[in-house]
DNA sequence: TTGACACTTGAGAATGATTCCTACTTAATG
DNA sequence: CATTAAGTAGGAATCATTCTCAAGTGTCAA
């Protein structure tokens, strides 16, 4: 039980030091609070965990690290359009390709893709489906050209 | 050219009538802009759109309008997961399950779903692709639970 | 170990997205 | 055409997120 605590957090410090992060007690607690929670969480909801452990940790400073660990690809996001209301009128069933630098969103026609057959392990849980899509990230020609501009 | 605006006009008028909403000149402009958008815009990209069309239209019947479209299955929206970060600390490649009513997404293995080639159509549009995810929507046990209760 | 310096924290203000409220129109229906 | 339910504009209110800054802490070289 100690031990594992121990290497637990052992782990983190060393994550740390490859990501160039420097080490506290409070990115410890938020990131242990996110691997815990089996249920994608929300900042907010990192905060409530957190305040158990730390009652004086502040809102901004779990926004402020889950960013730094988005950045560093400590963590990753659920989905690349979080923050608006995006709008589909494409409403038969079709496939999406995101680049994921401009969050531009191209529609892939259902039939380029070959039919995906629903995991058992969902039916397990007792989900009904309806649909599912494809979500194809990685870079447009734009957003690649201009990244070797830069470099 | 006449023709087809007065059929578009007639076919939403219609659509109206279907998902029982009153027709208005508003509702008409806000949905042309977002079908003649191929972006998959924001509502604040409609907006400006629809201003040209009706400068005085206020942001809110935007938003009202959206939503309306959205309730009735006018429109859709791209991910139910807009309105806030949702974190994943799973950095292996894996899917998800989304209960389209609570929210709640589940991780579904890697190996549970047979492999998705990429689509020929990506590649000729010059995107590189680092990953996809296949997104299986439905509804979880607890809501449709909760669901048969009311009725 | 220690000191300098860069990075981090907490608190609150500021911003952006979205919803709510209200008084004033307008569309639908008979 | 009159009634009535629904929709509109505008602004206030709310929620999620970022920014700012002063005070505190981790890191690294000596």
């Amino acid at each position: 039980m100690l031990d594992m605590r121990t290497q637990a957090l052992d782990n983190f410090r060393r994550r740390c030091k490859e990501h160039g992060l420097a080490f506290t007690f409070q990115r410890q607690v938020i990131y242990e609070a996110v691997v815990d929670s089996h249920e994608h969480p929300t900042p907010e909801l990192i905060y409530e965990q957190v305040r158990r452990r730390i009652p004086s940790i502040s809102l901004g400073t779990v926004y402020k690290n889950v960013k730094t660990f988005l950045d560093t690809g400590v963590l990753k996001e659920v989905t690349l359009h979080h923050g608006s209301l995006r709008l589909e009128s494409n409403m038969t069933p079709h496939h999406h390709l995101v680049c994921s630098s401009c969050k531009a969103i191209f529609d892939i026609d259902e039939s380029a893709v070959e039919p995906v057959h629903l995991p058992k392990s969902a039916l397990l849980k007792g989900f009904s489906i309806d649909q599912y899509r494809v979500e194809f990230v990685g870079e447009c020609k734009k957003c690649r050209a201009a990244r070797r501009h830069k470099s």
